[in-house]
DNA sequence: AATAGATACAACCGCAGGCCC
DNA sequence: GGGGCCTGCGGTTGTATCTAT
């Protein structure tokens, strides 16, 4: 927000920031022995600096406090410069089609925002940073996915097409990354081995203590709060998201690494074929797109649409010296896009599933991301008060088949201690989309006091009509927790045996003894909680730079 | 009206890669 | 090859503003 910069120059005042703010030479170290100012620029800073680069050009940073006088360090004339100074930069909110690029983007890129960035002509890396940033922790907030299930499937097959580096390797692959940062997915490369092995699904079948508090209390599912942290390893920042089997599961996922059960018992564990068959139509794609975090229960049909281009809003406030983009038409959306982003171009210039964007954007700080929200959380609503039509996929497990309610019973009592229902939380907390909760009427279920409301995307068909909740596709990595985590319990009488021989098959059965001995076998006893992951406390088999 | 929480944004920090000597 | 410098990137923090209570 340019608040903090623009106004204090302009009526003379200073801001405290600025009057005392921290002089030293931190991380710049280039002050030459001259104090470095620190905090918001004012506008003769800056028009010293647009001054400067005019006549020198852009580069050569730690010049421009000894030709120019600026008692700036390097590093923050040129991030004043390329984040506010520089022309052409692209002030305002997101419109909906940057919001869908960025989605899409970082399906793919994960958190590489300067990558991003080249992609949205005028919008910079701190800029689209910061706005996922804020839709992480409204989407978290919500329970919602981080992703639509489109853009999420869209670059869960792309990844399966493109993808030609064995990520079990740890070799991270240009296309594998749909999971990285802020990451609640599983990746595809364990999505891979899943579906080879189709006991995995049943995996988490008995996984029978999901803490309702740490949910609750985690935000579920986000990578901030949702609490299946491994044991940290020293690595290289620069390589923490290819550096794990899985990129994304670096710390925070629903879901133990793969490296800890990679060892010298297991050996480097092969990637399957790709023998499964994939549907990407949407329509009856499940309702939780491959990037469903878990505490998802949304309900997506394909559209994202948040906000309308709000082309004649800009941003209130400029820097002071900012060069307003002043042709926002310019930076046309169907700019040419590198090849490697095709796809997501097509995606771009496809027109709005309802041919118009509606958008209740009416403040310049409203990124559509509000409205999103909205929008999502009344289809959820919606889609859970209309049965599911179970019989529509046979390949596909709905969440009605997949939840045995039964379990939902057994755990009734638990999770009510924390002031709902299991089917509330379940509803509300997991990403079993829709589910059989459907039979659960949200309002007994989840009081008002119990789960903030959070506004989130509707998503409804043009003619105002509520969409079919489609099925569940196993290509979700939710899948895990909805479909056949479920199914299996109930077929495996909910017991331990449900979780331990899916993981057998999860792994195979010689990675399974070992993953015995090294303790495995205890995940049982220890429950599942999300916040007390058994996986926390499992030794590591054999990290990634053991292996071959 | 006061307060707390949420939001959006700006800026800083540490790290790593590239380049040059 | 090694060290220093510069640049860029990603994570984090700080803060003004908005909104709800």
């Amino acid at each position: 927000m340019s608040h903090t910069t623009t106004n204090d120059s302009e009526d003379g005042m200073l801001s405290k920031d600025q009057e005392d703010s921290p002089i030293d030479e931190g991380s710049c170290g280039m002050g030459g022995g001259t104090v470095l100012k620190k905090g918001p620029w004012t506008s003769t800073e800056d028009a010293i600096l647009v001054d400067y680069v005019k006549k020198h050009g852009e580069g050569n940073w730690n010049a421009v406090q000894k030709h120019s006088g600026l008692s700036r360090c390097g590093k923050s004339c040129r991030l004043r410069w390329a984040n506010h100074l520089r022309p052409n930069l692209k002030k305002g909110s997101f419109t909906s089609e940057e919001e869908k690029l960025i989605i899409e983007l970082h399906a793919k890129m994960g958190n590489k925002w300067a990558r991003m960035a080249t992609h949205l002509p005028g919008r910079t890396d701190n800029e689209i940073k910061n706005y996922w940033n804020t839709r992480i922790k409204r989407r978290q907030r919500a329970g919602l996915p981080l992703y639509p299930p489109e853009v999420s499937s869209q670059t869960f097959n792309e990844d399966l097409q493109t993808q030609t580096i064995d990520e079990f390797s740890g070799v991270a692959a240009p296309h594998c990354s749909l999971l990285q940062g802020n990451n609640y997915e599983i990746p595809d490369g364990m999505m891979d081995h899943l579906k080879s092995n189709q006991g995995v699904l049943s995996y988490a079948a008995g996984m029978p203590d999901i803490s309702v508090g740490s949910m609750l209390t985690h935000g579920l599912g986000s990578s901030q709060y949702c609490s299946f942290t491994r044991p940290l390893i020293h690595r290289p920042k620069r390589i923490r998201e290819s550096e794990t089997l899985f990129p994304g599961f670096g710390g925070n996922t629903g879901l133990p690494l793969f490296d800890q059960f990679q060892g010298s018992a297991c050996g480097k564990i092969s990637r399957p074929e790709l023998s499964f068959s994939y549907d990407p139509d949407p329509g009856i794609r499940g309702p939780l797109g491959f990037g469903f975090m878990p505490g998802s229960h949304a309900n997506l049909n394909g559209t994202f649409s948040t906000s309308k281009p709000y082309s004649g809003i800009m941003k209130s406030e400029l820097p002071s010296l900012q060069y307003p983009e002043t042709d926002l038409g310019s930076w046309g959306m169907s700019s040419p896009q590198p090849p490697s982003l095709e796809p997501v171009d097509a995606y771009i210039r496809s027109p709005s599933p309802t041919g118009t964007v509606h958008s209740d954007c009416l403040s310049p700080r409203n990124s559509g991301l509000l409205d999103a929200l909205v929008r999502e959380a009344q289809t959820l609503t919606g889609t859970r008060n209309h049965s599911p039509d179970k019989s529509s996929n046979s390949g596909a497990v709905t969440p009605s088949d997949a939840v045995d309610s039964s379990m939902l019973n057994l755990y009734e009592p638990e999770w009510e201690e924390y002031g709902c229902s299991a089917t509330s939380v379940f509803s509300e907390c997991t990403p079993i989309s829709g589910s059989s909760l459907d039979d659960c009427p949200p309002a007994k279920t989840l009081p008002a006091t119990t789960v903030k409301t959070e506004p989130v995307d509707h998503i409804s068909n043009e003619d105002g009509s509520q969409q079919e909740k489609p099925q569940i596709s196993l290509s979700r990595p939710d899948a895990l927790f909805d479909a056949g985590w479920f199914e299996q319990s109930s077929e495996c009488s909910k017991e331990q045996s449900a979780v331990t021989d899916p993981i057998a098959a999860f792994l195979g059965d010689d990675c399974y003894g070992a993953y015995k001995v090294s303790g495995g076998t205890s995940m049982g006893s220890q429950g599942w909680g999300i916040g007390s992951c058994p996986w926390n406390n499992m030794p590591a088999v054999c990290q990634m730079s053991e292996l071959p």
